[in-house]
DNA sequence: ATATCTGCAAAGACTTTGCATGAGA
DNA sequence: TCTCATGCAAAGTCTTTGCAGATAT
């Protein structure tokens, strides 16, 4: 049996998701799903092509493309936006808006770093935080990000 | 005297600033930041651009980027990501670290509220885990974000 | 005077779209 | 079978770069 959150052989809950929406079960969605699995967070759309093409060559960029665009719209895949131009991506594994998605960015060379340090006041401030805004203006909210930029350690050492 | 952040005439503190830089204080680089001073937050490069044009129609998109890229560089903006693959600036207006930019964000029609309740707590937190951040990684901090994305009132309406 | 700044046009990077072929249910 | 998915090529968006003429100091 494979292991993580995209095993479960083929009655696993995301096939059902998948037949559920009537979207079909393809060779590049699943091995898109799998590399998203395997690897670190916050993948480039490109890095996921590449790492598909390592398990499957004939795949294009534009099926990862949609592929991501459609976990997206399913609630299976995040999408973020670190500020460079280009989207990252990661499994949601299923924790809904309890999940932490904190990042430190270098904005001098794009190195990000995810902490979870400190998180256990965090997410109880965002948990009331959350449904007070959803009571004062009426929005549903799905999930939330928290960043903080500035310079990583090297960075800083250069610059001095 | 004008009024706003802006204003206070031409030995203001942002006109030592460029000076200090060894950067010219041009027309454009002017009416750019009377737009961003006297506009709502969170303007892409384009609606500046247009407002520009209202004044100095002469101006061009390139020197529109080129002045907003500077204005970060120097603090004087800040640039935000919302995932729709545009960039927004909008004055900093020398608050430093401790302005609050917390949005929500419709994923759907792409509205942007910019909300400001609740901001006590948050703030405090986010004092607290930036100092622990930058102490724990080495991080030199300049700035944070924090957002909420989801359906706004009218698209959660519509969709139902 | 002279180094910086500007605007145009062209190029670049990432992402989306059109369409004929191929594959899943 | 028949609709949905794929891959290629082309187009689209936002942003950056090269360069000659214009401008600030």
């Amino acid at each position: 049996m494979p292991r993580g959150w995209y095993g479960g052989g083929p009655g696993g809950w995301w096939q059902r998701q998948f037949r559920g929406g009537g979207y079909r079960i393809t060779m590049p969605r699943q091995i898109i799903l799998q590399v998203l699995d395997e690897s670190k967070r916050h993948l480039s759309a490109e890095d996921i092509y590449l790492k598909v093409y390592q398990i499957y060559p004939t795949i294009g960029l534009t099926t990862v493309y949609r592929t991501l665009e459609l976990l997206v719209r399913m609630g299976l895949v995040f999408k973020f936006d670190f500020g460079d131009g280009r989207a990252r991506y990661e499994l949601t594994r299923g924790d809904g808006n309890l999940s932490h998605h904190h990042h430190l960015i270098c904005t001098n060379c794009g190195r990000i770093i995810d902490y979870d340090d400190f998180i256990e006041e965090e997410l109880e401030l965002i948990k009331k935080t959350r449904q007070e805004l959803e009571k004062k203006y009426g929005f549903e909210i799905r999930n939330h990000t928290l960043q903080f930029y500035g310079l990583c350690k090297k960075c800083k050492a250069i610059k001095e």
